[in-house]
DNA sequence: TACGGGATCTGT
DNA sequence: CAGATCCCGTAA
């Protein structure tokens, strides 16, 4: 499908958030080989909302989210997990959204998993990171074709599904966080058995 | 320089 | 519901 740019993801990230449900996230890993999924899941962070790591002040960490669109921003959380955003917004302005979970095409091979468990694969944002082998390394690249991560817009199908709302999206309140936990900016698509938790 | 908490996930 | 485990923001 056709490559998402940066002027696309110019925008508030509470807007761009729902936009990129059934878009798709594609990853190219340094053997070449191409992994992808479609977005089923995502959160918005933004200015003036304390949830955001970018609520207090600029730091080395959460420079990227300052400037402009189409970056990626990459965070470790608890030691153990990677989380992947999408930085949107001006440039100037710290706003981000975080991609919570993919619908897998198909199932990279250092995952064991069962048949039953399939569409659980990359469903909440440490394990999406660990099934496209995304780490710190991979902060601050832009989504470009020819990088180790892109974005696509919804192919026709999906984009007519969610005009015909045989695909709805559910726009409820985030997940894990203490501070800001009822602004209502998480985003999935109903009925997705990739959704992190319904 | 030291300290403590975190946009998670799994197994008990 | 506790634990893993490490980076980074904040205070000193």
């Amino acid at each position: 499908m056709q490559p998402i740019d940066a002027s696309w993801l110019e925008r508030p990230s509470p807007i761009v958030a729902p936009d990129l449900l059934g878009c798709t996230l594609v990853r190219q890993l340094p053997t070449g080989q191409t992994l992808r999924g479609m977005i089923v899941e995502t959160e918005a962070y933004a200015p003036g909302d304390p949830a955001c790591h970018a609520y207090r002040r600029r730091t080395a960490r959460n420079a990227v989210m300052f400037g402009p669109s189409g970056f990626s921003y990459v965070y470790l959380i608890y030691g153990v997990y990677h989380c992947l955003n999408v930085v949107t917004d001006l440039d100037g302005v710290a706003s981000a959204v975080l991609i919570r979970a993919l619908q897998l095409e198909t199932i990279p091979d250092w995952i064991e998993t069962t048949p039953k468990q399939r569409d659980r694969v990359a469903a909440g944002p440490g394990k999406l990171c660990r099934a496209l082998d995304i780490d710190l390394s991979l902060t601050a690249i832009p989504f470009a074709p020819g990088q180790p991560m892109w974005l696509e817009h919804r192919s026709p199908d999906v984009q007519e599904a969610f005009e015909q709302q045989s695909l709805a999206m559910v726009q409820t309140t985030r997940i894990g966080i203490t501070q800001g936990a009822d602004i209502p900016w998480r985003w999935y698509i109903e009925g997705c058995r990739a959704v992190s938790k319904v």
